[in-house]
DNA sequence: TCAACTTCGTATTATCCGTTACATCGCCGC
DNA sequence: GCGGCGATGTAACGGATAATACGAAGTTGA
């Protein structure tokens, strides 16, 4: 791994006393041992939580010795652990004496890697707010209702790269009530899957842009059939809209060749929630149920 | 080791019928002697470090004996100090997890459906501001490094709700770089497929908690044979991180019974991103190539 | 394949910390 | 003013925690 930018040769105190414990760790990585970034990995995966616990229980928490996290707080630069304890402290107070600074990166030029993830990140947020705040409470609810019948059967299928969320979201439903089936990807089985099909059925279809012409073809024809579709899709709308009985409108742009499903996700996540809330009593029994049979 | 499915019991906090620590001593003060007073205000103006500082600390801080503190931590109920600092770290963490999911609580009633989608929103975002604060830089650029390397295949697994996930990474990068393969649920052909792997290959391996033994066993197996495992789990760590090369933890709660995958979608997405990034021209001919082949 | 080196965990030691017993102080009633 | 009682600090104790020394295991390079 490269260390050009890992070694301070002017020594470094001034500029660590500033730097955030995080921070810290992060620039000291590639001079930790394999075992040392666990240590490392751990405390910012609980930060700064487990920094504040006794060296015994952050060893565990890291599936490491305790004299590993030792040789890493004092490869930080520490003195000792209550040391690093002490300033772990001292940052967390600084940081809620005033609620309202965004935590570290205070003033610190972001080097590259950063650049690459921190829009990213943005984007996500944006996707996910302007995603939620369009989606009608009326509909969003009246999804719930249709996959709360218990007596409906549930169909799910998507595109080449939503088929995915499909799965998840199929996972997810089928533990807290019956009659929940994915539709795989590849048209073999959607005409014996169409048979199956009728005004009770719920087709939950995930389409998004370079909308997938087989998709929406069989979303057609489940339709027809009397089957209603909830369609989640982007902003700009599959074609199946038309046909659907309830539409989600997701934002998924990111800065990236690439589109983002993070706000399908959300919105599958959400339903997920919200129909295990209303099934409440049946949904739990269910995965009891489950549970046992395993 | 569980592998019994997402589902949650319990809220994931066996406290949770009891008040915050703050409003503990808020409530207790008028039972609290005059010097017991000093340490409960100290404690509440400087929440919650002075807590976590040791006993003599506190006590210098609040301008009493340490046996002073000890016996007002004692009238909140606790068996002793390190009792109630436990308490204050979990404490704090649960309130690091969604920062955001405190406004609105004075205000106007929220509909019944905002109440149910907002908060979602509020801890995603939370997950994802807190999952890429953490992320080491050059952890990350590793794993890039490590998947643009197109002489290494590239394997993908998940467990029962996370190999949706794997499904949607293998789908984006099998489109940029060969030798992309998902490994299916179902141990059947697991077998066939660690005999392919060797030092070369690459496993990603998605695991949150209630870790999947059979998961982890596999991919310990692959360990063994010499593949490089990047592994992406939750803040609190599938045991595989141990045989990891590269681990990315996330977080993973919300206001549901279960958990939540959006902040390692994001990781996938920005994983792809990166990639399709850095392998540029050579990206952007096997896409076209496989548009020619459609 | 072996040797030198690094890394890492076990076991031990030393120190700090929380705990508790007890003495003192202050307060109130008598 | 005196005696009792609760409140508080001092000091000693016991235990837990951090630090360290050492040996095992793994890694690298010849």
């Amino acid at each position: 791994m490269e260390t050009s930018g890992g070694w301070r040769v002017d020594g470094g105190n001034r500029d660590d006393d500033r730097a955030s414990i995080s921070e810290r760790a992060r620039e000291a990585f590639d001079r930790l041992t394999a075992r040392e970034r666990k240590a490392a990995q751990t405390l910012l995966a609980n930060y700064p939580t487990v920094g504040l616990a006794p060296v015994a229980e952050f060893a565990e928490r890291a599936h490491v010795s305790a004299p590993t996290v030792l040789r890493f707080v004092a490869k930080l630069g520490f003195q000792g652990y209550p040391d690093f304890q002490r300033h772990l402290r001292e940052e967390l107070e600084a940081q809620l004496a005033s609620p309202l600074a965004k935590p570290s990166r205070g003033g610190r030029a972001r080097n590259p890697q950063r650049a690459a993830i921190d829009p990213f990140v943005e984007s996500a947020i944006a996707n996910l707010q302007n995603t939620f705040r369009h989606v009608g409470e009326n509909e969003f609810m009246a999804i719930v209702d249709l996959l709360c019948d218990r007596r409906r059967a549930v169909h799910l299928i998507g595109g080449r790269f939503t088929d995915a969320l499909a799965r998840y979201f199929a996972a997810h439903l089928g533990l807290v009530r019956p009659a929940v089936r994915h539709v795989p990807s590849g048209i073999g089985v959607w005409r014996d899957r169409l048979l199956d099909m009728n005004r009770r059925d719920v087709l939950i279809v995930f389409d998004v842009r370079r909308y997938q012409e087989d998709v929406v073809s069989f979303a057609r024809k489940a339709a027809e059939r009397g089957a209603s579709i909830v369609l989640v899709t982007d902003q700009w709308m599959s074609p199946l809209a038309r046909q659907a009985a309830h539409v989600l409108a997701c934002r998924i742009t990111a800065p990236s060749r690439w589109d983002s499903g993070i706000s399908l996700l959300a919105v599958v996540e959400a339903l997920t929630a919200a129909v295990t809330d209303r099934l409440g009593e049946f949904a739990r029994e269910r995965m009891e149920e489950l549970e046992r049979l395993r």
